[in-house]
RNA sequence: UGGGCUAUAGCCAAGCGGUAAGGCAACGGAUUUUGAUUCCGUCAUGCGAAGGUUCGAAUCCUUCUAGCCCAGCCA
């Protein structure tokens, strides 16, 4: 069901596969649990396990939490129940902190063959050691020490007798390697940090370049499969599967991340939204996490198929979010009921129309899922309509209602327009309008001919509503700005991305239920809130608007 | 100025020496009780540029150009 596109990394399993270099593929999902996962990693998720469902391999989720600083149980909480929510279960849950008792052997390991010392420069001093991007860097003086002296001290490390930052283990490899990645890493620092996990068992960490490589070959992992900036990197990795000694040879592949239009992607700027407050949270509707996403109303289904169409490949390139538009309205299309709500009411009168009077009539739920069955609306003298379906002094070729037209109301009559009602300050504030019984729905009319048809809500028994529509969140026509991130990506706030306006929806709408999604009429897709809607008061999220080729 | 990577339409992308898939967007036209959907049609003599090899090149070679990433005790 979703489609088969061809992707270098896929390419490579598959040879593997056929060259019985592997037997079997192991991939892993590897986050580390300080943000929530947004549509980025979605494209990672669904590349990581659709390629092991495809050939028949196994996929871990495994957190990659190697900083007790950064990280909370409540990301790994969230992660698990957006990887589920994604449609994918994985094989294994790991943490990468129960490997440390492992990744601490392997790096005496390291010790003991010569291949990595302990440090005492400060950050700072490494920093300036490690030379430029065009210069060689220098050895540390403390790189000769013996291989006795660096046991003991890291040892010592181990057991707290150190301050943060006072000493670190380095990786000996050169110091004058064109790739800096090279030039004597760190692979481990001290910090003195209650971890989510191990609690107060360690006060030294690894480092993501060293333990990551070894978390994979513990796990057996085939592919590795990560994002471009990680490139530089495969050396060390390679460097540490080996000098390590593990008996598992995980290899490394990187791949484009998903950028999309008016949108950030970093976790650091979508926590600063969420810390800033300029958003609700990391579920804010307009935020491109996958909760938010969720909150909004987009399906896994719909995501999925976005990912699964913008492929995978090793070029860095911005994806249009009116693609990501098009799969929700496409899943969607046939999976959501129709039914009509009124955002911007406008009163309307049919002045020839029975006082007191309520006809039932009968409306379709979804005309290309006849299954879906119909619903019953009421209809009586007054309606509400869109403001935006009314003009005074409309201009050429606007269908919709001006004073002496006729328009079709969906599922119901032909009205004209007769008589416009002003306020003091004159605003129309009312429509009188005629209708015309012979042209009931479904009656066979032929007549005469209208063209527009409009969407509307019986006012006795409308129930209010809240509909809540979205503009981009970042107003990024340039792309993210690298000069000045920091302000640039802040000034690019859209002041306007949400607007509220108080409705009316059908009566049957009244028990709607969080997460139901509709499709009103003329208006686009909808998600009830999940946060915000209770029985008495109905909030609804635009998902996305139905497409439109009507420009005034 | 070191190293790594990338370049196919407005955007994403397939293509692996045999004559440029697909999707999004856009634009025509038909149908339409959603200005939606659906349908039909248009959209790269052209693959960053210039040379070269070949009967034949987006694919191979050479040289250029442009863009992205790397100097955390982050991942």
């Amino acid at each position: 069901m979703e489609h088969n596109s061809s992707n270098f990394i896929r390419n490579i399993i598959k040879e593997d596969l056929e060259s019985g270099k592997h037997d079997h593929i192991i991939t892993r999902f590897p986050p580390e649990p300080n943000g929530y996962l947004h549509i980025g990693h979605a494209k990672s998720i669904i590349l990581n396990f659709g390629v092991a469902d495809e050939f028949n391999g196994k996929t871990n989720l495994r957190f990659d939490d190697t900083n007790p600083v950064k990280e909370d149980i409540e990301y790994v909480n969230s992660i698990k129940e957006d990887v589920k929510w994604l449609g994918y279960e994985w094989d294994n849950l790991f943490f990468a902190s129960n490997y440390f008792d492992e990744m601490y052997k392997r790096a005496i390991l390291l010790i003991k063959k010569g291949l990595a010392y302990v440090d005492d420069l400060n950050a700072d001093e490494i920093r300036e050691y490690r030379g430029t991007l065009t210069a060689p860097g220098k050895d540390s003086p403390y790189r000769t020490r013996t291989i006795e002296e660096n046991l003991e001290l890291f040892e010592r490390m181990r057991s707290g007798e150190f301050a943060n930052g006072e000493k670190v283990l380095r990786a000996k490899i050169d110091m004058a390697s064109p790739n800096i990645n090279l030039r004597d890493p760190v692979i481990y620092r001290i910090s003195h940090t209650e971890h989510h996990n191990t609690g107060n068992k360690w006060c030294i960490y690894p480092m993501y370049a060293f333990a990551h490589p070894l978390e994979d070959a513990i796990e057996g992992v085939t592919h590795s499969i990560c994002t471009l900036e990680f490139e530089d990197q495969r050396p060390f990795y390679d460097w540490v599967v080996e000098n390590c000694e593990m008996p598992n040879v995980p290899r490394q592949y990187e791949f484009g991340r998903l950028n999309l239009t008016n949108t950030v992607m970093s976790k650091r700027k979508l926590k600063q939204l969420v810390d800033e407050k300029f958003v609700d949270g990391w579920d804010d509707p307009r935020m491109p996490t996958i909760s938010g996403l969720r909150r909004r109303g987009y399906t896994p289904e719909a995501i999925r198929a976005f990912c699964h169409e913008i492929g995978v490949a090793k070029t860095s390139g911005t994806v249009d979010s009116r693609m990501l538009d098009h799969f929700v309205r496409e899943d969607l299309k046939l999976k959501a009921p129709r039914t009509m709500g009124i955002i911007k009411p406008l009163k309307v009168v049919i002045t020839n129309y029975p006082e007191g009077e309520v006809e039932w009539l009968e409306a379709e739920i979804n005309p290309e899922v006849p299954e879906m069955g119909t619903r019953q609306i009421p209809f009586s003298r007054e309606i509400y309509i869109e403001q935006d379906d009314f003009m005074e002094n409309p201009p050429k070729k606007y269908f919709r209602l001006f004073p002496g037209n006729e328009v079709r109301l969906k599922h119901a009559y032909f009205i004209k327009c007769e008589e416009v009602i002003k306020d003091q300050d004159g605003n129309v504030v009312e429509l009188h309008c005629t209708y015309d019984p012979e042209t009931k729905s479904g009656s066979g009319f032929t007549g005469r001919k209208v063209k527009g048809t409009l969407h509307w809500v019986e006012a006795t028994h409308a129930v209010p509503a809240e509909f809540r529509n979205y503009q981009p969140l970042i107003l990024d026509e340039n792309g993210e700005d690298e000069e000045q991130e920091e302000k640039t990506f802040l000034e690019l706030v859209n002041p306007n991305s949400l607007e509220i306006f108080q409705g009316f929806v059908e009566p049957n709408m009244k028990d709607v239920q969080p997460q139901d999604k509709y499709q009103f009429f003329r208006h686009g897709y909808y998600n009830v809130d999940p946060k915000l809607s209770t029985a008495d008061h109905i909030v609804f999220n635009q998902i996305v608007e139905l497409k439109s080729s009507f420009k005034i």
